[in-house]
DNA sequence: GAGTGTGAAGGCCTTCACAGCT
DNA sequence: AGCTGTGAAGGCCTTCACACTC
């Protein structure tokens, strides 16, 4: 049954959500392809490829209704009933995270951290309860976690990895620099930073090539900056 | 005069290079494609394709040399003379990237923090002298600065960008989760932890439909039992 | 006129498959 | 036999261009 969607298009579309937010908080009742794609950094026919697969929304000579667009997205993209994610290593990273994710959405939340330092166990951060590794598995069960977030070491990812796989998450935001593996039908993405640093100081030493033969510009498309993503 | 190579494969040949320094480490002098293949998440094609980019390394039967090929990516990805980064933002995130980063290389260097806080400034943080946001554009242009790494809130975000493209930056790594506007020629990395976390959080439900049969040796695959409360 | 929805074209990247080497 | 290097094929995603709508 499942409509296939461009990993991209997901990635995109929590982007335009966040735009849409901010935009209907300034009273913006609705909203242009070609808006929406300055915001993102994007072009206006791609916001448009990108909605299509929630269906059409749009109206011809008036754009979105910036409402209905951002209920359209949140059907899309988020669960029907919440999900449930744990996060494994409490160091500067994954404070980081806590704080940036805690309580921010209903139905994606963080239910508890796990870290080997017994001095940050039983304790609350950011409203969240912190467990020792040996918890992972009784808690993944129990709680029925959906999401495992690795900010811990290197050496120790494979094997926390492990055990969240096998008591039954589905996905892995994984920041530890190595590749894990994992039981087919679990979802890896890989947030890399040394080579998203590397990445960024390669293309800041080639940008000076990038003197782009520009269009004969009928209008402002500009979006003016090389464009790199993240994640995988 | 720029040998055009694709995004993906400069990510690529970090991870290779942080694999082969382990590699070597464990005294391994040759390494086969398939051997990177598997320790960096890609195929073994993928792998010989990306090193196609270097020149040509292997020996047919032999594969790689593990130091040639190290000595081809160092050079292929660095700097001739190293480059230089800043930080701004010394919250969890950046100092969780200090940490990460500093004295890890010798080409590719955080000179300075800039904060907000003044408790911070003028303080060594992980070797690395905080100062105001002030002196952004004085430091900047002295030391000749290629890449800044932004940790500020969103609502800071543009206005450090646009001092950081004025003085003189050619790459920003930019987490804060809106897309910025900078001038031609400026690479930005966006690390979108939002959309990395929503994006998993959505792949991780659709990964249910994958129920590839035939998985020999698993067994008890938790999320036994109530199977109404979650579906989609 | 101004904007959306979308088939078709194009581009980038990955995978295949096999020649060639050792 | 086993592995690399690489043209060719394929697939995914983006962009174009235009019919259609208000």
């Amino acid at each position: 049954m499942t409509k296939i969607i461009p990993e991209r298009s997901i990635e995109r579309l929590s982007v335009y959500r966040r735009v849409l937010l901010q935009l209907r908080d300034a009273d913006a009742a609705v909203v242009f392809s070609h808006e929406l794609s300055k915001h993102a950094g994007v072009t206006a026919a791609q916001v448009r490829r990108d909605i299509m697969h929630l269906g059409c929304m749009g109206v011809p000579n008036s754009g979105y209704r910036t409402s209905e667009l951002l209920d359209a997205i949140n059907t899309f993209l988020d669960a029907p009933e919440s999900q449930r994610a744990v996060l494994i290593g409490v160091g500067h990273l994954g404070l980081a995270l806590l704080n940036h994710f805690s309580g921010r959405w209903r139905w994606l939340h963080i239910h508890a951290a796990f870290d080997t330092d017994a001095g940050k166990q039983d304790t609350l951060i950011r409203g969240v309860r912190c467990y020792p590794l040996s918890e992972i598995g009784r808690i993944v069960r129990e709680w029925r976690i959906d999401v495992g977030i690795l900010t811990v070491p290197k050496d120790a990812a494979q094997n926390v990895a492990d055990r969240l796989c096998a008591a039954g998450v589905r996905g892995l935001l994984n920041f530890a620099s190595l590749r894990l593996q994992v039981p087919e039908g679990v979802y890896v993405e890989n947030v890399d930073l040394t080579s998203s640093f590397e990445k960024v100081a390669f293309f800041a030493r080639q940008g000076s090539k990038a003197l782009d033969s520009s269009l004969p510009c009928d209008q402002a498309e500009a979006v003016n900056s090389v464009e790199g993503t993240q994640s995988h």
